[in-house]
DNA sequence: CCGACATATGAATAGATGCTCATATATGGA
DNA sequence: TCCATATATGAGCATCTATTCATATGTCGG
């Protein structure tokens, strides 16, 4: 039906043609996927996985973020903007703060979801993961008050 | 107890260090971000989810792959590659064929997981996705036999 | 062993991305 | 209104990444 004169577009022969039909009739879309590779981007960072988990504990102002975890203040709000354009955080005004959180569960179940994954695969290197107290310049004890 | 001296490393002053704290207590480390992040960043491409998908739906020869997806052989052997490397896909020789496949059902949740998010926000545009027969330029129904 | 086919890989290039510095916007208090 | 604080944003730079082209490796049939 359809063109027919552009079959060897990619010029690889198909060596089960079939197959390759079935596949195709199943696949969700190139647009579909550009979303969702947009999604998996901003996740591919691991600063920005860092702030995901974060805001996955408990709501934040951007100013604790950045020093939980040791960022500059411009970094951070460039990073939650990126999550930001894609919904993946909501915020809310108090005063001169903006508090961030995740917007819905989706993405912390992704990042769950990844985490389980790397678990499996890291048995020993695991171990390192959760450091002492603090993870970069953070106040400790007494730091700030 | 640890070092103390570089409290403000990020310069940015905490609103609440006690919620700073316990947030940082929590936190599972650069470590497993940074490895989870190579993983989400193998699907930050939306070709590479494609072959994802396509191959979460049975296996397939390289070949065969580059035609469903309307990919070049170069191009679909260097994806593979990545995935390969971070061991989100399996492959087995064939003769002159080398067929690829899934490595656990790990991946394909976290695209699942990821594409009933996008669905959620897409809900016209999800329409247009599956595409009549043809994704690429693929043999239709007779192109090769 | 040789030619054909399937896949892998290296190099080169164009485009995307994270970080930093400087600056803009917005809110609250004097 | 003016200043201080909290956040947002734009520009510039160094780095990374996807794609293509050329070529290498590996397998089968003769």
């Amino acid at each position: 039906m359809i063109v027919m004169e552009e079959l060897d577009t990619c010029e690889v022969p198909a060596v089960d043609p079939q197959r390759v039909r079935r596949v195709q009739a199943k696949m969700t879309g190139e647009l579909a996927a550009q979303r969702l590779a947009e999604i998996f981007a901003a996740l591919s960072d691991s600063t920005r996985l860092r702030i995901v988990e974060a805001l996955a504990l408990e709501e934040l102002c951007v100013c604790d973020l950045s020093a939980a975890l040791g960022l500059s203040q411009s970094g951070t709000s460039h990073h939650l903007r990126t999550l930001r354009n894609l919904r993946l955080v909501k915020h809310r005004r108090a005063g001169r703060l903006v508090y961030y959180a995740l917007d819905d569960e989706h993405i912390q179940r992704l990042f769950a979801q990844g985490l389980e994954h790397v678990r499996e695969e890291m048995p020993r290197s695991l171990r390192a993961a959760n450091e002492p107290g603090r993870a970069a310049g953070l106040p400790s004890e007494d730091g700030a008050r």
